[in-house]
DNA sequence: GCTTAAGTGTGAAATTTTTCGCACATTGTT
DNA sequence: AACAATGTGCGAAAAATTTCACACTTAAGC
């Protein structure tokens, strides 16, 4: 339980507003991108304007670096990706699993079937198997 | 890509504040709570008077119900745990994991050993070989 | 039945977010 | 070198969130 309060309160994502995590998981899940190719990915679009605006802030406060290719910019997250998603995978598990992974997995197994692939489940299986060797 | 892109858009954690998401977070992760028991879970609390004015914009919004137990009210979310977790955990997989279960537990498994237990990992193990039984 | 303690609800101020229009810069084309 | 197309940056309006003080209600103890 201390755990889980740690995690949720040590929390980067929880100081963005709504829009500007829109934004973020947008680049996070594309690696990069321009604010032309942001606003495309959004759904309730607003003015290219109103992203650029966006954008610029979440660079002013240090989520976001920019690079210049032409006249054009290219946006990408300060924190790697890897480390945002543990972040952001703990405070789901945190929230909705008791933090547990396992409590998770479960919940995902037993839902619908075809939501995880055989193979997948094979994959799956084998990485705890490495996991296990490893751990001995 | 284009499943992704459903999950990432057909959302309603997305239509929440941020201090409304940080409420629902606390009371999905507690079950039920009261406004002082809410306030008292926040790490940077503003007045009671400001959680009672929350709770009660998310019980119009129809994200959460309450029950009055004596002179108090308790508050607990209208959609299930089970579901709004699914969707928050599709949500991470889609922006950090490429959409992947299996890249998000290779990441926590790769990361510090420690973070997962060996028990865990038997347990998961255990799950998986079930589902994939089933799945036969 | 009074008083105190702990609760609720409301309206409006303070702050933050979100939006965009407009002026200016760059690139490529004719 | 002038034009169109596509950028950027900034300031400020509009909208939403966040906050709280204050008036009201309920329950319990004396």
């Amino acid at each position: 339980m201390c755990e889980i309060l740690h995690i949720m309160s040590n929390d980067i994502a929880k100081q963005l507003s709504r829009r500007e995590r829109e934004l973020m998981d947008i680049i996070y899940a594309s690696g990069e991108a321009s604010a032309a190719e942001v606003l495309e990915a959004l759904s309730n679009p607003p003015s290219y304007s109103t992203v650029r605006k966006l954008l610029s802030i979440l660079v002013e406060k240090g989520h976001l670096k920019h690079r210049k290719q032409g006249s054009r910019y290219y946006y990408r997250p300060t924190q790697p990706r890897e480390k945002e998603g543990k972040l952001a995978l703990s405070r789901v598990l945190a929230t909705f699993y008791e933090g547990s992974l396992e409590n998770a997995v479960a919940a995902l197994v037993r839902g619908r079937r075809s939501k995880i692939s055989n193979d997948e489940l094979a994959r799956l299986s084998e990485l705890i198997a490495q996991a296990r060797e490893d751990e001995e």
